[in-house]
RNA sequence: GGAUGGUUUCCCGAGUGGCCAAAGGGGACAGACUGUAAAUCUGCUGGCAACGCCUUCGGUGGUUCGAAUCCACCACCAUCCA
């Protein structure tokens, strides 16, 4: 049912669109983090809407704890539950496993977590979390997978890289036959595998190759942005993209600034993640065309402007600098119902000015023009 | 008029002879955060020519080698008694 359709390429960038149950998504794409099935910062699916999210994104786990998936599915899945009808992907617990490292063992069979929220035991393999997800009925299931840490030794990597290997083929192996049941509420739910190998080259490689193998719906590259360093990941980018299928969606996991979209998408990235933008919209912290700004900073506190100027977003189309500094001074909760909005349509903007520059053969200039406007405003490297 | 308690660094509030530029909160200021245990966390908050010096604990004057800490007087605040 899935269909990658390749409209346009510029270098390795890639312009194209995913036919999916629940719509069509254009990529490349930023897709907005609701990890409990709600962006966080009292963000709405109405607000969505306004913003142009095109994919939502919610957590196996998190949704597995809280409130359960058994419970989702009988409310009629997560679609109806939180009332979005575009596309969500679910990211399947394997990251948890990285960070909520204190909490958990892992094991061949699945990870044995302690419950963040009340300390129970939890077991989630393969099985477990392609079930959960079928439960939650999402456009797109992720496999469950072990992002090891960006430190860790290569021997390690190597053996954990191929029990992700494996787990992917459970994961196959489970979604088809719980595609099949008559009661799945999605019975076209698709299957990312996840490119694993911390910053190790040839293991990405190899990784790469053999999950390519699969015959997957689109593939991720996971285990980025942990720790490493922006040109590590850069140049892992540049070495694995081109082992993934070319004819599928690939989607960097986690990532991330402005920045490090525009170099994702020149080293053909389509799907991104980050919790960049609603973390740091509650935290008073926007985006804008010439870098991150603080709002809490004392030099907003008269400044009459829009958080950016010509933004179209409702908090720009409205309220000045100062007003929304005071509100997060105050601990007003419209502070950050204002921030995590502007910064989810800054990004879903870019990505609609990526797509546009990608139409129309001028990525590589509108990359350029992006970046200097960022350098200006650069705070500690972070743009 | 009398009795008692109090006056500490931006605020609240510890501290009753040296280890005190002075605990702890708050506020202010700044920083971190990349498939969200995060409306969280961290740093910093008298001045300076800065491993030392200067100024500060209501005011003034004492005691002492040494005082935010003890004494005297004064001012102001609070409560109670007339």
């Amino acid at each position: 049912m899935a269909k990658y359709t390749l409209m346009k390429t510029e270098g390795r960038a890639k312009r194209a669109q995913f036919e999916t149950v629940h719509g069509t998504i254009q990529t490349p794409v930023f897709m907005n983090v609701g990890t409990i099935g709600a962006i966080k910062g009292a963000v709405s699916t109405t607000d969505l809407q306004q913003i142009g999210t095109q994919v939502e994104l919610s957590n196996t786990y998190h949704l597995h704890v809280r409130p359960g998936d058994e419970k989702v599915k009988a409310m009629g899945g997560l679609h109806k539950f939180m009332v979005w009808d575009k596309p969500i992907l679910t990211d399947s617990g394997g990251f948890q496993a990285f960070s909520l490292a204190k909490l958990r063992k892992i094991k061949e069979e699945g990870v044995y977590f302690n419950s963040h929220v009340d300390g129970r035991k939890i077991f989630m393999g393969p099985e477990e979390s392609m079930r959960i997800q079928s439960n939650l009925g999402s456009t797109i299931a992720m496999a469950f997978d072990e992002c090891p840490s960006s430190v860790a030794e290569r021997d390690y990597v190597q053996k954990s890289v191929d029990r992700t290997t494996r787990w992917l083929q459970r994961c196959k192996d489970e979604m088809a036959r719980l595609n099949s049941l008559p009661d799945t509420i999605n019975k076209e739910q698709l299957l990312f595998g996840i490119n694993q190998g911390a910053v190790y080259e040839d293991i990405r490689k190899y990784h790469a190759d053999v999950i390519s193998e699969m015959d997957l719906d689109g593939y991720a590259v996971g285990g980025l942005a942990v720790g490493e360093t922006h040109e590590e990941m850069y140049r892992i980018l540049d070495e694995v993209v081109p082992h993934l299928p070319q004819n599928k969606p690939t989607y960097l996991m986690g990532v991330g600034t402005p920045a490090n979209i525009l170099e994702g998408v020149e080293r053909g990235v389509d799907f991104f993640d980050c919790v960049y933008p609603s973390r740091n919209g509650r935290h008073g912290h926007v985006y804008t065309n010439e870098g991150k700004k603080n709002l809490l900073n004392a030099k907003f506190e008269l400044d009459p402007r829009p958080i950016q100027e010509d933004c179209q977003c409702p908090a720009c189309r409205t309220y000045s600098r100062a007003y929304i500094r005071h509100l997060l001074k105050a601990n007003e909760m419209l502070g950050m119902r204002l921030c995590v909005p502007h910064n989810l349509y800054y990004y879903n903007n870019l990505m609609t000015e990526i797509r546009q520059a990608l139409d129309e053969g001028r990525f590589a200039e509108y990359k350029k023009m992006r970046l200097a406007g960022y350098e200006q405003g650069l705070i500690n490297g972070h743009i």
